[in-house]
DNA sequence: GATGAATGAGGATTCATTCAT
DNA sequence: CATGAATGAATCCTCATTCAT
């Protein structure tokens, strides 16, 4: 009785259900052998059900890739852009946001990898959302950049090569460290964040401010 | 007779200056498709020559590209190496060095891509050919970094989380700002890498040396 | 209550109307796409019922064709032999029957396809009853004709080359003119009809009068 | 040796041979199973060679029904066109037409089947070219049926509603007339064409010199 | 040294068909 | 009566890789 209650719990699902059940799977197996040796096949196991499912709910496996990506993006970006939103200053915005950053891939380690380690992978349509994708990412950077160092109009400086540099390297920087923090497991996403706030803080300000390094003679 | 000297302007070649045609075509074709979607048979047709000498040379596809990731790693933490004993201080290394670096992805934006964005995307054997040049691009700018602000003994301090960490970040900013640079063509490397010490300079000697930011009450 | 009244209006209907339903939907996506292209969700979702229907209905698809095949089959065999049945000589039933026969193509065009035109499309089972369908046809015109010219019995006529052969001629000439007469919408099948006549009345009366014709010394 | 040279004859062929004989071997099981249920490995076996090389030197299994297609047509329009222009008259002409004809289904049963029959069948690309071969044999019907009987200008009867009818007609009787004649093993294809010629020559003549038939008042 | 010919193996995709509700 | 959910079984196609010349 209790087994075919069982039963039921993995049999039957509404649509909706069994999509997310799908796109969890994929994601594991996407993160863990990329887009191309990716098989469907194994997905499909993983998460419980049989091919044509797949196929059913997401037309293709470009298909399902573009749902993971999508998801994964929405959250992280959600979660970036709610942290920020708390504090009012720019430097605490940063630092909540990055912190939401570390947080987040800290929690989804797969989906992270998929989301955003796969851009030379695809090919055709969904390149173009995963541009999309990372673009979202690299926007909401700038934008906290922008507005933290802006005394005037803050969507004017979006284009400045200064902000676009910086939220650059801050996403990159923050992108590698990912793996870092991998790595490190004792260290806290807080902790991880404030390193590398005391990494590039003054001279972020500093770059924005228009003051800049000079080459040593030496 | 004539004109079978003329054919023997491009046939039977001594076979290390096929190897290398062989690689610059693999380069293009694995920097454009990616690895998975690089197709021997192109690669080959772009070399100018038949498929079954590519794998007489390189045994397989994975033999031809790990050969494209050594020949470009190569070139790249020399050059860097090599820019950065220039100097004799911690600033003007590393200023020489990610110089070199900036100049090397711009004039070798094909290999550079080959060289480090494709972890994801290879398996088995050639994965860890990768990451030993990714690595072995790592520990350069973290010798850099180390000895830059080691008073002590600098192989010590390698393992330090301290400079692990600011290296990994120095190497993903610089990598992003690899897709910076190629979408602001009027940069110069010198520029690139002068904004991006403007950035890093001053935080990470304070990081280094242990100075750390603290987050705000806000 | 009014609502629920209002969707019995599509809802439970009895099981003939639906077939009727279903196999009009058939006939559509069979002609569109012939036999292998044509997939049973689009019929089904034509039919405005769902896959479940269809085969509890019909079993399988090709239960489901040969229901079409079967309606469309006797719908015209029937409104051929009550055409030529009007008519006494040999001449008029000839004349009337064809006339019925472009009538009906004329009206069901999709129905004719799928009935005649797809022999070669389906295997196994159905073929068997497509051949039975398609024999009935060339029958029905081949009793005509020898009827037409039998002064003796008729049924042993009906074996005969020569009657075999003009019925087959005939309904070949007929199907081929059923495509012209879709390409010339101008013409109203008794127009159709006269012109065939006016091409073969004569030479078909002596062929079967034994009168051949024999080929010039040019 | 000898048995070395055996299979020298079936191993290694260049290009152009062995593309007959896939051709070859496609036409047979085109034309058995119809393009749908037909498979491509049943073709490569038959040829003796692997899948792949189906693939490498057609593309695709439509571009190897495209080559069947073109390679039957051509044939047939050849042998048709070449057997009329030795005549002189209409008569002559479309006598030694029609017998080229019945000669070429006769040798080439499969190749007819496969050329004609499968319209409905196949869709996208290839129905075109389907299409196009279909009309290369009307047209040249066609064409021999105006000169026939034009005495003025031949290329301005060609779009003549009797034209095109009777040629429609005599194509599609032909057709038919290619199952009867597999019906009958006994008659040659010169018979055949007698048969035909009786039955349809005086009354095309009077057709298409406007003579018509009027229905009976019966 | 060089290549045209050939293939084993595997992956994406589709579809007729059936449960369980 | 009616259907959303689910799948077994093919089929097309591609690609890295290897002979035989």
């Amino acid at each position: 009785m209790a087994d075919k209650m069982s039963d039921k719990t993995r049999r039957r699902l509404p649509r909706h259900v069994r999509e997310q059940q799908i796109i969890d799977a994929a994601i594991q197996v996407f993160s863990k052998r990329g887009y191309h040796l990716a098989v469907v096949d194994e997905i499909a196991e993983l998460a419980g059900i049989s091919k044509p499912m797949v196929y059913l709910y997401f037309g293709s496996k470009e298909g399902l890739f573009t749902a993971c990506i999508r998801r994964e993006g929405e959250l992280l970006t959600e979660s970036f852009a709610n942290a920020a939103r708390t504090a009012r200053d720019a430097e605490s915005q940063l630092w909540r946001g990055l912190s939401a950053f570390f947080g987040f891939v800290a929690e989804h380690r797969d989906g992270w990898v998929v989301l955003y380690r796969q851009a030379s992978e695809v090919g055709g349509e969904v390149a173009a959302e995963v541009q999309r994708q990372r673009g979202e990412v690299g926007a909401a950077v700038a934008s906290l950049v922008a507005s933290g160092i802006a005394r005037t109009d803050t969507s004017a400086r979006l284009a400045d090569p200064e902000v676009s540099f910086v939220a650059m390297a801050l996403v990159g920087a923050a992108d590698a460290l990912t793996d870092w923090m991998a790595e490190h497991p004792g260290e806290s996403p807080d902790q991880v964040t404030q390193r590398l706030m005391s990494m590039i803080w003054v001279g972020m300000r500093n770059a924005l401010a228009g003051e800049t390094w000079t080459p040593p003679r030496g």
